[in-house]
DNA sequence: CTAGGGTTAG
């Protein structure tokens, strides 16, 4: 594109040919509205008859870009109208929602081609009406492997996996690495990450070529499960395999790596790619702020506004605040809040509220944080209370706890989280009475809690230990192993912290010995499975809590090992008997 | 002309 669009400036091509391929290549490329408008007045006033080739060019272009007014001029002053130029405005048009005006154009057409019956499926698919894009698709005479991979990404978008499933099964040996990337994505969105991981091992079996694609599905995957052994081996991939790293893969690696506490490795990916955009400076904004490098992240920032380059957006200041809120930053978050909307002309989100909120909350400032949701002008979500309630509690303010907790009970009164916080900071103030109230009203309200989940990945394969869950094949050895442990651990000075033994009020009635929490199980495990200098990365769903996060520093230094603990919120690099978060968290 | 990809507050 930069190409055609050095030509387009030094020179006014005047050939039909050349125009129509500007054109085209101004559809492909998204910051190229002014440049194809300007194309479109060129023609116009050059008195040049445009020909079919030329008025399907303008209709696309005008369609990828979204200007839809303008396609559907172009399409009715077109004086014949093959099938790729309808086929050009049903998609236009289904892109827009305007399905029934796709459909009828559909039915107009006297020769449709196999693209005509895969864009009206797709038409479909986008308004979520699966069995009318699956009428289609088995009315389809002219069936190629387009017409499968649109369909079965119709159902994975869906989330009707069996569905996609049954079509993946029948296609057999037809499937391509399109089909492969639709159903990697498809169990990546349905949160199965595992699963896209052994779908591609299936995918290489079957000697289909993974694409950049591929990768940057298998990369996320990775990123989620704290999978950073198999995460190197995709990049290490990438490079033998000389695939293409553009901004879309540059960014997975750098989100990977992130993710996987690894930030000199997203860093050299950042500083090698030759081109890169916005969504890249917010990965690293982001990234910098949940390792609880605050002032980093505001370096990052900074450097992208000198540069220049890119707007920052919504996101880059979700990134920038939450990094100031982990780093204890209030002045300057308080700073860019109000920047984000004077300098930016960015209005500010619930996110951005919500960060604020955690902010000063955590900073000991409760009074300004319940002025902040006074003042906001969305209303307040669970998020929100969420962060005010922890506020309350490192007050230990009851009064406004059991306000907040009523606020959120309010919004969802089946999310068990709430009745948990509530009834800590009961415990906290050994106020036993209502913990059994909270519990009672738990159960009355069949709330449920999201059980704590930790992940671990050794030798290429990751571990999931669910809090309570035995079924472990190595089960009775770790919790053997935490139990020897944790003699030494005493008599290195760590005392259980008991303000949270009702952490999981749930958990009580079960066994004494699966009453760990799933961090430790599966810190245990890598401890034991895991003989190398390499630091062990753990990953969990939920924040670590308070006795965990006292018991890690010890583990770290009692086996001389670097551990890193990727909660809900953010990172914990423990290293000899201290945690980066420096005990804010 | 038609199918698959990235960042987001607790």
């Amino acid at each position: 594109m930069g190409l055609y669009r050095r030509m387009f400036c030094q020179k006014i091509p005047r050939d039909r040919e050349t125009l129509t391929r500007l054109l085209r290549s101004c559809a492909r490329d998204v910051t190229s509205i002014g440049v194809g408008e300007s194309l479109h007045c060129r023609i116009l006033k050059s008195g040049l008859v445009a020909d079919l080739f030329m008025q399907t060019g303008l209709l696309d272009f005008y369609a990828k870009r979204g200007v839809l007014v303008s396609a559907e001029k172009v399409f009715e002053e077109m004086p014949d109208r093959d099938v790729v130029a309808c086929n050009a405005m049903i998609a236009a048009l289904g892109g827009h929602g305007r399905t029934e005006d796709a459909r009828k154009l559909f039915d107009e057409m006297s020769l449709k081609s196999s693209a005509s019956w895969n864009t009206m499926t797709t038409c479909y698919c986008k308004q979520g009406d699966l069995s009318l894009a699956r009428a289609i698709f088995d009315s389809n005479p002219v069936k190629d492997v387009v017409s499968w991979n649109a369909m079965i990404d119709g159902y994975c978008k869906a989330g009707q996996l069996g569905m996609a499933e049954e079509l993946f099964g029948r296609m057999g040996s037809a499937r391509n690495s399109v089909t492969w990337n639709t159903m990697i994505t498809g169990h990546l969105q349905q949160r199965e990450f595992g699963v896209a991981i052994s779908l591609f091992r299936e995918m290489q079996m079957e000697d289909v070529k993974p694409t950049e694609v591929t990768m940057v599905s298998l990369l996320s995957a990775c990123a989620h499960l704290g999978a950073l052994s198999t995460g190197k081996w995709i990049h290490a991939y990438i490079c033998s395999h000389h695939l293409n790293v553009d901004v879309v893969l540059g960014n997975a690696l750098i989100d990977f790596y992130f993710k996987c506490g690894s930030i000199d490795a997203a860093l050299d990916v950042f500083h090698s790619m030759p081109s890169k955009n916005v969504f890249c400076w917010n990965s690293i904004i982001s990234g910098f702020g949940m390792q609880g490098y605050g002032h980093k992240a505001i370096q990052a920032f900074t450097e992208m506004e000198k540069q220049n380059a890119f707007k920052p957006d919504g996101i880059t200041f979700v990134g920038l605040l939450s990094a100031c809120s982990h780093s204890g930053l209030v002045a300057e978050g308080k700073r860019y809040f109000y920047r984000m909307r004077a300098v930016y002309g960015i209005v500010p989100q619930i996110e951005h509220y919500g960060c604020m909120v955690d902010l000063l909350g955590r900073a000991g400032l409760l009074r300004e944080a319940l002025s902040f949701v006074e003042i906001m002008e969305v209303r307040p979500n669970c998020v929100v209370w969420g962060s005010l309630l922890r506020a309350c509690k490192i007050h230990n303010n009851i009064e406004a706890s059991e306000q907040v907790t009523e606020q959120m009970m309010r919004l969802d009164p089946r999310d068990g989280g709430n009745y948990v916080f509530l009834s800590n900071a009961y415990a906290s103030a050994r106020r036993w009475g209502d913990v059994e109230v909270c519990r009672r009203v738990m159960t009355a309200n069949r709330a449920r809690k999201v059980p704590g989940c930790s992940s671990i990945e050794v030798d290429n394969v990751v571990h999931e230990f669910v809090v309570g869950d035995a079924s472990h094949a190595e089960f009775g050895n770790i919790c053997s192993f935490l139990a020897e442990m944790e003699v030494e651990l005493r008599s290195l000075g760590y005392r259980p912290v008991t303000a949270c033994v009702l952490h999981d009020i749930e958990e009580e009635e079960k066994e004494k010995a699966v009453m760990y929490h799933s961090e430790r199980i599966a810190i245990a495990f890598g401890l034991m499975r895991t003989r190398s200098t390499e630091p062990i990365l753990v990953v969990k769903n939920l924040r670590v809590c308070v006795d965990c996060h006292e018991a890690t520093k010890f583990m770290a230094k009692m086996f001389q090992r670097e551990i890193i603990v990727r909660d809900r919120s953010r990172f914990h690099h423990f290293r000899d008997g201290a945690c980066s978060c420096r005990d804010y968290w």
